[in-house]
DNA sequence: CTAAACCTACCCCAAATGGGGTATTGTTTG
DNA sequence: CAAACAATACCCCATTTGGGGTAGGTTTAG
């Protein structure tokens, strides 16, 4: 039995969600509010397994509902479920502590699709929310600095990164860490800096 | 119809593979590697839709692989499906490029679904990665380390992170560069680090 | 009021890093 | 083939950093 808290200030929605979750025999609807005010009182008494959220509401907002009742009570699960496929609210929910986002023209079978997901460990997403979230890993990936230092140099440059010591990385490598140190100098020299930060900075490695 | 191809070294998950799409009416194999070196050579000249890969392979590996490809046709959508949950591995993966990632002991049914899903522009991903995705997000946000470093503390590795010099943050802030080493001192024993590039990577700044 | 925490700043010394060379060995390429 | 590049590795020396102490002044909490 899962149980469901509802936090939506559109009475037609919220009033649909709660037919939808009354009607399934596996989740059982624990508390419906109509502001994050409200939701942010009452949740951490009733404790429900997955909190449903809208994310544009007057006063408070669901970023910082969700923010709030996930530090207070890090095991609610919560998913967003918004009309807004805007990308900084997303990331916002995603930062505040949201596992799930999906947009309110979801049929009502991928609802609950999501929550069950959801309460099984997954993080269900709409197809358009999820690919925006996995674009974003690759974004940063145009960073020019391939053609610009060797491979070993890059190599070097990655366990720099990792926190290794010139030495380390000369032992992992089988290289005097002279050689080490040689890279690094080449490597200022291309990218025209003067210490690690700085390189990894350069080449978006920090 | 969408056109189909797929890398994998192993001949029985191959095999099903092949059978599994060619038993789809909207779907076209229009290409089989047993290898990523093979692939990379052919993939350009046959330009399908889609190319699901294996990571793991002898030689060149699926990462490599599609980093490569991903550069030379944008267009090419890849599902990367392996028996490894690594984290390393799937965000290595979605670096490259990879738009899903799923799992071998997805289902049939569900290797069917994460295609359709990514030739519709989304990002399939089997629970357990996403959930891992999305986590990725939420955890550089509040760790402890506010609780644990004073603000001048976070400060100081605040310009650390920016490449400064001990001196320059002295003088950025008016202090003795002595003073700047006292405080990155207690930051190393807080931390339990011992030099800048560690202390950042704790703290998340890296 | 006292103790604790924080910020400041100095001492000494060792280790690590940065900056300047040079040199050998392959490999690639015009 | 010669030139260019890449990777390796050594030299010297200055600067920076890390690790150990100590210590005075201020603010905060018990």
């Amino acid at each position: 039995m899962i149980k469901i808290a509802i936090v939506e200030d559109n009475k037609i929605f919220r009033e649909a969600l709660i037919q939808l979750i009354n009607a399934q025999s596996n989740m059982h609807l624990v508390g419906e509010f109509a502001s994050a005010e409200y939701a942010v009182k009452e949740i951490p008494h009733i404790l429900p397994d997955i909190v449903i959220a809208d994310i544009e509401m007057n006063g408070m907002n669901g970023i910082e509902m969700i923010t709030i009742l996930k530090h207070t009570i890090p095991a609610i699960e919560f998913l967003v479920c918004t009309i807004h496929d805007n990308t900084d609210m997303v990331f916002d929910a995603l930062r505040a502590g949201a596992c799930g986002y999906i947009l309110k023209d979801s049929g009502s079978e991928s609802i609950i699709k999501s929550i069950i997901e959801l309460y099984n460990g997954g993080a269900p997403m709409s197809p358009f929310i999820a690919k925006k979230v996995i674009s974003e890993f690759s974004r940063p990936k145009q960073n020019n600095f391939h053609d610009l230092l060797t491979e070993r140099e890059i190599e070097i440059l990655q366990y720099t990164a990792k926190g290794l010591l010139n030495k380390e990385i000369a032992s992992l490598l089988f290289l005097s860490n002279e050689t080490v140190k040689s890279h690094l100098r080449n490597i200022y020299v291309k990218l025209q800096v003067s210490n690690k930060i700085e390189a990894l900075h350069k080449v978006g490695l920090l």
